[in-house]
DNA sequence: ATATTTATAGACCAACCAGTCTATAATGCC
DNA sequence: GGCATTATAGACTGGTTGGTCTATAAATAT
């Protein structure tokens, strides 16, 4: 790793476990292995620090939604495996998705332009569109669904790291939040 | 308004607009229209005024749910008046819903036992715990349903405050919203 | 009336911390 | 090899801010 990754990756831990003002950017520097100078010589201000962290995870996921959405398969099969996906992901980097829910909480989210938050769920949109266009999914908007959507990974999440369930159990959770979600946004 | 009523409200409005960290004690006192000192007569620290307004916004909105949840009618209509609250309240609130959003996702959440998380909770639980038993409701964990009820809520919310609906297109809205939670959460 | 408690005020300070500055080291380029 | 750019280091500081302290005023109890 880089020093830049170093610096990202232990902000990234220490925002998470202390908050944004909980961590002084000298106490990053140090854990990260490199001097106060460095830091600032990346990133010009903590602030930037925080945006670029935002800005990357959710470019990166972003990127993974789009590769599924570029696969050869049917609106529906897609459908599921990006809500299969976004739980997984958010299980595995507890981490990153909780940085993403904690910084669309707070005032740095006003620096982040309408324009590029939109372009992160372009992948989303273009699945969810087609679906309705093609009377696969209720004839609502898309938006209504994309945040339905979300509420859903969101709720499902919760409920999944405030227990402590075998992998098997996990997965049978998760089918059945899918079979939820599809009962609930499935034309009929 | 007391002036103890008057720091919360200030606190409130401000560490929404600028965060925990972007509002000085100092900040709030002056906008209170209180000196600093009365700031730290009622709370001993600024943290104790950040979980005691996290508290009293949970309270009074349990008690709002709980009002409901006693009311004489069956378990389907609570169900949904408790949702259709929600989201007005959340509506009608924002700063508030903001504002529990906003601490869940920091640090100081950990000042907040599970028991008390839990008890905030408790009048969902019942009306839920209920559906369940009567078979209106699928067999699902109750925490599981609360999670995605409080999805659901989250969905819609920002769905909803994303675009500027007229009065009579909103309510449409949660209605359809809560027609596709039913769809979801409904014994088939 | 007097004593006690509660509430308010505002000056003050010690700690902290974001960001600066200067000095090198490494890397790439001609 | 020398020149320029990029990357790293770490000491230093000025402004900020949470919290303290002391002094009163208001309310309450005896």
């Amino acid at each position: 790793m880089s020093k830049q990754e170093q610096i990202q990756a232990t902000a990234l831990r220490l925002f998470v476990a202390d908050g944004f003002h909980g961590t002084p950017t000298a106490k990053i520097a140090a854990q990260a292995g490199v001097a106060n100078g460095t830091l600032f010589y990346h990133y010009k201000t903590k602030e930037d620090l925080v945006v670029a962290l935002y800005n990357k995870i959710q470019d990166e996921q972003a990127a993974n939604v789009q590769a599924i959405v570029n696969k050869d398969d049917f609106v529906s099969i897609k459908f599921r495996n990006i809500f299969i996906y976004s739980v997984n992901w958010a299980l595995n980097n507890r981490d990153k998705f909780y940085y993403i829910q904690q910084f669309k909480f707070s005032p740095h989210l006003s620096q982040i332009s309408p324009q590029t938050q939109q372009q992160h769920t372009v992948g989303y949109f273009a699945v969810i569109d087609e679906g309705i266009r093609k009377k696969l999914l209720k004839q609502q908007p898309v938006s209504l669904i994309i945040s339905m959507f979300n509420g859903h990974v969101y709720g499902i999440y919760q409920y999944l790291i405030a227990n402590d369930f075998e992998p098997a159990e996990k997965e049978k959770i998760i089918n059945d939040g899918y079979e939820m979600l599809w009962d609930m946004v499935k034309y009929m």
